[in-house]
DNA sequence: ACAGATGGACAAGCAGCTTGTCTATATCGA
DNA sequence: TCGATATAGACAAGCTGCTTGTCCATCTGT
């Protein structure tokens, strides 16, 4: 073992964060670079909210941590560049639901391939076995999900 | 395995963000609790970078990704609060040297033990043998450090 | 039917970051 | 040694994404 045990903890944190910006990072990169250059980081987490299963204005924004405006405005973006499309809401006429447009599915789509590629040298890294055994160990931390960046 | 191994990149990028986000608020609560609640969790970066050795505004814009008054605002505030110290920079009378006071050094601390505190739970959960691979594999993957936020 | 809660919109303001410009000092080449 | 260029830092102006505050329309519970 490399580490003091006494450091692990800190050690783990630098670790996650450092591992986070960099995929945020790379999968940025790859989204832009498959020609969706008009998003940044941030929407992806507003993305994946509205993709499962659609989403109201005020949903997105207690999932995303912001104020309803905050949430109104970043709505307002992706209608006006084409990835959401408002509908109006089965069963509740002051709501809208938010769905993605085909050019926002197009989106996801390429995310997740991006995703896909930027992991894939830590994939390399490990190896098949150690890698599984990481995401298995990770997933038993059961962090709450990706809210937002937050910070 | 629970996860199909298809899956599993995008599992893996979940599951970083989802644990980096719950650091960052982890220990941004703790070190609030500790007293030092006018600091903000994009600040520990700043902190990082000036105590490991001391830096200047423009070297701390590089480390932080940000342009040079971004930094400069940044160092304004955090000398207001009395974290940090402008002192004379040894063979550039251009530059300053920018240094942690004793306050600041006592929010390192603190923050030190609230990451701690905050990843504690995580090795509980998994057990100290668990854990130790799991940090090991994380510093297998080399990532090149925590820069800043950056989304 | 009415009172309170909730979805959403409008307006104003603020904090953190940007670009652009400037001075003082450092560095390098002729 | 000196002149050209780069760099550290400061000043000013502006933008963007977020906030709080207010308002109306609609839903929900009694």
């Amino acid at each position: 073992m490399s580490e003091p045990a006494a450091q692990q903890p800190l050690a783990f944190a630098a670790l996650v964060l450092a591992l986070a910006g960099e995929l945020v990072q790379g999968v940025h990169e790859r989204v832009v670079a498959a020609g969706f250059d008009d998003l940044r980081p941030a929407h992806g987490f507003a993305f994946a909210r509205i993709s499962h299963g659609g989403a109201t204005t005020a949903e997105l924004a207690e999932h995303l941590g912001v104020t309803k405006q905050a949430s109104a405005q970043l709505v307002d973006e992706l209608v006006r560049k084409g990835y959401v499309e408002r509908t109006p809401h089965p069963g509740d006429a002051r709501a809208r639901l938010l769905r993605l447009s085909e050019r926002g599915w197009a989106c996801t789509r390429a995310a997740d391939a991006a995703a896909v590629a930027a992991v894939a040298p830590y994939q390399e890294a490990l190896g098949a076995e150690r890698f599984a055994a990481l995401v298995r160990d990770l997933g038993a931390l059961d962090p709450k999900g990706p809210i937002r960046p937050a910070w």
